[in-house]
DNA sequence: TTGGGCTTGCAACTCAGTTGCATACACATT
DNA sequence: AATGTGTATGCAACTGAGTTGCAAGCCCAA
C-alpha cells in the first residue's frame, strides 16, 4: 500500500521483534493494494527467502493480535490478510468477486455514513461492523466479452 | 422461524422433490431464530432420522442454489445456513459473538438505509452487500458477571 | 425388464489452518 | 568457555469443514 512504510519500525512500535521473516510478511501485505490469502503471502515471501507455513501462520496471528494486520473473511474458506487501520489506511469496506474470489478494497466513503455509530443494541455489545460487497470484478467482466 | 411454514410446499414451489431428508433439513433451519452451522443442522436432523454428512452438504448446496437457504459467513471457518429471503423473512444484518461464535439475526432496520442501492461502482458489478456486526452476545455478557 | 435418472451412503480426499515437539539462535549468568 | 533461559523457526502429524468418486437403492418410463 505505501512504499514509504518502514516495516521494521512498525513492528518495533508494536512491541514485536522485527525479524527478517516478520518484516517480509508485513511488507508482502503492505505492498499490495488488496488483502491477500495466506497462500499468496507465502508465495510472495518465498520470492525473497524461505519460510515454513506454520511460521507464516504464527506471524500472522501475532500481527493480527498486535493490530498491525486485519484478518478478513471473504465468504469462502480462506481468510484474507490486509493492513490494519492507521492514518494512511482508514477503515473501508471490501469487495469480493464471486467468480474468481479476489478481494479488493473499496473507498472508505462507501461505508454507509453513520455505520460506525452502532451502540449497545439490546443486550449485546457491538464492537465492529464488517461490510462486504459481492459481485463481479473488473477483470472477470472483461474476460466475459 | 415460522411454525406455520409448509416445508414440503416450499420445496416443491422451488422445483425440488420434497424428500424426507430435505424437509427435515429445511425445517431444522426454518425453526431456528438464528443461522446454524452444518454440525448443528446435522444434530437437529438426527434427532428425527438418520443422515450422512455428505447428503447434508448436498442438500444444503441444493437449497442454497434454489434460494431457499442463504449461506452466511460468520468470520470463522464454518458457514452458517439461514432461511432465504421471503415476505416473512426480509433481508437483515447479522451479529456474531466473537467469544462463543454464535450468529444471530438483527432487525432489518439496522441495515443502513440505502445500502441496497449500490450500483456499478467503477468497473465492477456489485450484486449483494453483506453487513455483519461483531461483539459480545447477551449470554456471554451474563456469564462474565 | 431393462434402462436412465435421481437420492443417499461410505470411504477417501482436499484445503486452510493448528498442535506438539525439536532445533536454532540470541543474549545473560556464572 | 559453559550454562541457562527465552524467543523464533521448522517439520510431521493432526483437525475440522467441506468435497469427490463411486456404488447401491429406488422410481418411473419405454
Amino acid at each position: 500500500m505505501c512504499e514509504r512504510c518502514n516495516y521494521a519500525e512498525m513492528l518495533e512500535g508494536h512491541g514485536v521483534d522485527p525479524t527478517p521473516l516478520r518484516q517480509a510478511v508485513l511488507r508482502s501485505i503492505g505492498e499490495e493494494s488488496r488483502p491477500l490469502a495466506a497462500v499468496e503471502i507465502i508465495a510472495a515471501v518465498r520470492d525473497q527467502m524461505s519460510i515454513n507455513k506454520v511460521t507464516l501462520y504464527r506471524i500472522l496471528d501475532l500481527l493480527v493480535d498486535r493490530g498491525l494486520v486485519k484478518r478478513l473473511s471473504a465468504g469462502d474458506r480462506a481468510f484474507r490478510y490486509g493492513m490494519g487501520e492507521t492514518r494512511h489506511h482508514p477503515e473501508h469496506p471490501h469487495f469480493v468477486c464471486s467468480q474468481c474470489g479476489v478481494m479488493e478494497c473499496l473507498e472508505p466513503d462507501l461505508l454507509p455514513a453513520g455505520i460506525r455509530k452502532f451502540q449497545i443494541k439490546g443486550k449485546r455489545i457491538i464492537k465492529h461492523v464488517d461490510v462486504r460487497f459481492e459481485g463481479i470484478c473488473e477483470s472477470c467482466l472483461k474476460a466475459r466479452m
